[in-house]
DNA sequence: TACCGCGACGGCAGCAATTG
DNA sequence: CAATTGCTGCCGTCGCGGTA
């Protein structure tokens, strides 16, 4: 084990790869394997200069899996955790009880590409030819700052990078215009918000219908998503909460991506209520019950016959019984029809 | 508590395009 | 034209956090 280098990922965490003397394992020559995390480098006891035992996970990825303490160099010192960030130096905190180290500079050169490159990868908008040589090259130009930067790229500055010739700018620039079909799941996840990945993006999509109802939406109005929890439910609020994020995402709305779900605009432009959860109780005198429930599940929202912590608002009529104690009992607003009927007509 | 999925990782074959 | 470079897509696992 010749070295132990950092890389930083696009959320900023650390990760320790071990830089191997390189041997040969089931067929392929391993020059490094990963290490995980830095605890796990310390449980083993892992130091530089140690001969280690490596396998291949499941036939491909590399693991140090012992070390030899025999072959111990008598002088072998323990690892040291790094203080800084290896890219831009900036002081690595540990978040809580969190095993990740990070860097929490947001601008850090690895992380910006780190994000560019999910952004352009298969999973999400799905870019051909937009590799990590082009994106670090658009990065060091100054050509691409963030994702926002993309859609505006010309022949012109993609002939002027090393290695890009005629024919590749117009195929690079055939793939970016293509990727504006990209489903609107696919740009949210690309967006690389923190907690958000396939899964919680396709949620996210699927009830909030655009990329504006998204982020007009409240973290409380998040979390009312089945299978959104407070953490995404915040993570996607506070990414939306910064002025710069918005800044990119205009850009790409100008761009002409598919900002919206088929259908959003036809049923109901706007859902400010979008996934916000209802329960009546008593007797209104302006609506019946149906052209109030009609009224809520037009904006988005769903009326539930309980009142739980999930319950966004109870709306008391004469007469109002259990469901309004319960209701002040569990903290949860209560409206009164007059309240209620503002908030629709909104 | 059980389960799911996020995030991150390396090597290689095969191919296309650029460079000299 | 040959050599070089870069990208894609594939493979599977770990450790843990988030949710129900």
């Amino acid at each position: 084990l010749n070295d132990i280098i950092f890389q930083v990922g696009r959320t900023g965490v650390v990760t320790p790869v071990a830089v191997l003397e390189p041997v040969l394992v089931a067929g392929s020559t391993i020059s490094r394997a990963t290490l995980h995390n830095e605890e796990e480098v310390r449980r083993k006891d892992i130091r530089i200069g140690d001969t280690v035992n490596i396998e291949k996970g499941g036939d491909v990825i590399p693991k140090v899996v012992s070390i030899n303490i025999d072959n111990r160099p008598a002088d072998s010192m323990p690892f040291e955790t790094p203080r800084n960030c290896p890219v831009c130096e900036t002081p690595l905190v540990r978040i809580g009880e969190e095993v990740a180290i990070r860097c929490t500079n947001t601008t850090c050169p690895a992380q910006v590409q780190g994000r560019v490159e999910h952004f352009v990868g298969r999973n999400a908008m799905d870019i051909e030819g937009f590799g990590p040589a082009v994106t670090e090259q658009l990065l060091q130009e100054g050509l691409v700052r963030n994702v926002g930067d993309l859609y505006t790229l010309t022949h012109e500055q993609l002939t002027s990078l090393e290695r890009m010739g005629e024919r590749s700018a117009d195929n690079l620039l055939r793939s970016i215009e293509e990727s504006k079909q990209r489903s609107l799941d696919r740009v949210i996840f690309g967006l690389g918000i923190q907690h958000v990945g396939e899964r919680a993006a396709r949620l996210l999509a699927e009830n909030m219908r655009s990329i504006e109802a998204l982020k007009g939406a409240s973290s409380e109005q998040l979390e009312s998503i089945q299978e959104i929890g407070p953490t995404i439910a915040q993570s996607v609020a506070s990414f939306f909460g910064n002025q710069q994020n918005c800044e990119v995402v205009d850009k790409l709305r100008e761009a002409c991506i598919a900002m919206e779900l088929p259908g959003a605009e036809a049923s109901a432009p706007e859902q400010p209520m979008a996934g916000q959860i209802f329960v009546l109780t008593g007797a209104l005198e302006r609506f019946t019950r149906d052209e109030a429930v009609a009224h809520i599940e037009a904006l988005g929202g769903r009326v539930t016959s309980n009142v739980s912590k999930k319950t966004n608002y109870v709306v008391a009529g004469e007469n109002a019984g259990s469901k309004l104690k319960k209701g002040l009992a569990l903290e949860v607003p209560v409206l009164t029809e007059d309240e209620f009927g503002k908030l629709i007509n909104k």
